[in-house]
DNA sequence: CTGCATCGAGACAGCGCTACCTTAGTGCCT
DNA sequence: AGGCACTAAGGTAGCGCTGTCTCGATGCAG
């Protein structure tokens, strides 16, 4: 409508091009790119023509164009193992956060706990030729492995630590978190104590293992009272599971569960039943969901820096972009013991 | 390691072309095009020598210059108002699940209920010549609007219905969900019913709407038994809302609740203050999110199809970019209620 | 005043793919 | 048998942008 040039020709996106931006400006087109990109070698007063002429054209780059030009994507690909629990939102939020006001597309890619899906989900993003690459944990296919290796696109771990191998992680120790629920328990005098874990990813495993530890530790290890089952983790499964391990081991005092929502379901089935919590059985969540701390009763929990990974590691990418060492490409963003009524 | 040719110039990706392939396939490079995308004009002799000269290749297109050869993306944008609460999630995911394998890249925008930065989000992802756009409910800036309608991008309108527009929208009926749940709580006796809704999005004051009507067409609207904050829905705020309420208006005797984390909150709080669900005060939830089932009373919510919408709003959308004519472009996907112990 | 290093700006070419037009090949009608 | 419509394949030329090289302008030492 606009428009005043009405050409016939289908091909051009009719939206205003670099070209026009220059012309506008009265400069050539390369240094209206590099003006744009901020390329430093191009005189302020250049670059403030640029960009007003940009602006007054209402002008967006074209990023096939400058993909395809540069070779390189302006994307960074994130590959999350599940959306439909509320863990990696809080983390995908604080990437985007950090990363779309720094000129960078985020691709999401939901792998459902499966390393073959990520695998393919890898493959077809790589196409996209991303900047860079932000994984959940260290567990993955050789293929994966191999692919993100030959890519030689900068990656950050997310959750897990691991200094050993030299990667660049953000996260924190799920064994310790593990370790750290035992001691808990274990301060409230309970003698007999359970793990409870679902949907088995290497963090549920790892958080088991350092519970297991702790309790070896001080020989009150028991492996009947132990459930771990690869279901989603769930409300309902909480409660499933809760009953299941009472019905069996009805001298059980204290419960560590995988995951928060598994804890919540064992709450109100404890309730249904007439189990006082924490009086028989002290109950323990893990990722201090929304709802925990509004249980009846209000939920003990280890609280995890979702946000603050997602923040981290964006911003650990940002660093590694801008080609500047990295100084501690091992971060522990901790985790926090929240004591409420139900320990 | 195994290229065979280690070039210096390092503005190729590196990646096989699609030149590479017709030269393998013995073909030229436009019948390779053309073999790919599946145009129809191909012998299927040759279609099947370039496919497999593909795989051998390990050849992927790349989108970039595709995205610049046909001045069109291959992308899909999708913008939602929130992703911290699960009610999109399901949505999202019914998306991916229908696009992904068609060759479409979903692009998600999440513009946390502001309209100006939908508005943003919007002008951001045209710059990527997205193929569609899927949009949730009709509140939106004018200058979003012109966008929209100026790009002549297929558009499909979610979670709401607007028969009036001849717009393609695919959702429920906000309003009738909200009758539905007045119309339930009268037939439990009910005469001093309640509306308690956060994040006062269009849908939630719909769904208000609804409610009030069917209260007036009886006689028992009460606008002093409506709390409507702007503040986000979650656990805590129902509960705190709930006790807000009973103190002010001890005689309330059934409340709807715009989302079910408020309801569940509300449903805590009781317990923890011994008021009687449902004996008392009835509850009713709304999108029967997964917890609610388990709570203690079992909440009673109306069922949104979530996850139908998205697959619904998907198929849509791929009809339109296949060119063929849309019979109907309003999709009522109904709700249900979920009738359990809190009513 | 000349010569050299330094720096800012432009010319050129090409990234990998596809739209458009052209050409070669097929069968079918007159 | 010749001409025609039609189909299948290829040639050509860009899409909009940026990497690389080149060139002119500037500043300073000798």
């Amino acid at each position: 409508m606009t428009s005043p040039k009405n050409d016939k020709n289908t091909r051009t996106t009719g939206r205003p091009t670099l070209n026009e931006v220059a012309r506008l400006a009265g400069v050539s087109p390369i240094t209206a790119s590099r003006a744009l990109r901020g390329v430093s070698t191009v005189a302020t007063e250049l670059v403030e023509k640029v960009q007003k002429a940009a602006l007054d054209l209402n002008y967006v780059v074209n990023p096939a164009a400058r993909a395809l030009a540069s070779a390189q994507g302006h994307s960074v690909v994130v590959l999350v193992p599940s959306l439909s629990n509320l863990l990696f939102i809080d983390t995908l939020e604080a990437i985007h956060q950090v990363l779309r006001p720094k000129g960078f597309e985020v691709l999401i890619g939901n792998f459902h706990y499966s390393r073959d899906e990520e695998e393919n989900l890898l493959r077809n993003y790589m196409a996209y030729q991303p900047r860079g690459l932000l994984l959940t944990g260290f567990d993955r296919t050789e293929s994966s492995r191999r692919m993100i290796e030959a890519s030689n696109i900068p990656c950050v771990y997310m959750m897990e630590l691991d200094s050993a191998a030299g990667l660049n992680c953000v996260g924190f120790s799920q064994l310790a978190a593990g370790e750290t629920a035992a001691e808990h328990l274990l301060s409230r005098g309970r003698k007999r104590l359970a793990y409870i874990g679902a949907q088995l990813d290497q963090r549920t495993l790892l958080r088991g293992e350092g519970f297991r530890k702790a309790l070896q530790k001080v020989g009150l290890y028991d492996p009947d009272l132990e459930i771990l089952t690869p279901r989603a983790s769930s409300v309902g499964l909480g409660g499933e599971l809760f009953l299941q391990l009472m019905a069996s081991h009805p001298d059980v005092d204290a419960i560590f569960f995988g995951n928060d929502d598994l804890a919540q379901g064992a709450l109100l089935e404890a309730m249904r039943c007439g189990i006082k919590i924490p009086q028989q059985v002290a109950i323990l969540g893990f990722n201090d969901l929304p709802a925990s701390a509004h249980m009846v009763p209000r939920l003990s929990s280890i609280s995890t820096p979702r946000e603050a990974i997602g923040r981290r590691s964006a911003e650990l990418m940002l660093t590694l972009l801008a080609g500047n060492s990295v100084t501690k490409p091992v971060q522990d963003m901790g985790f926090e013991l929240k004591v409420r009524e139900s320990t």
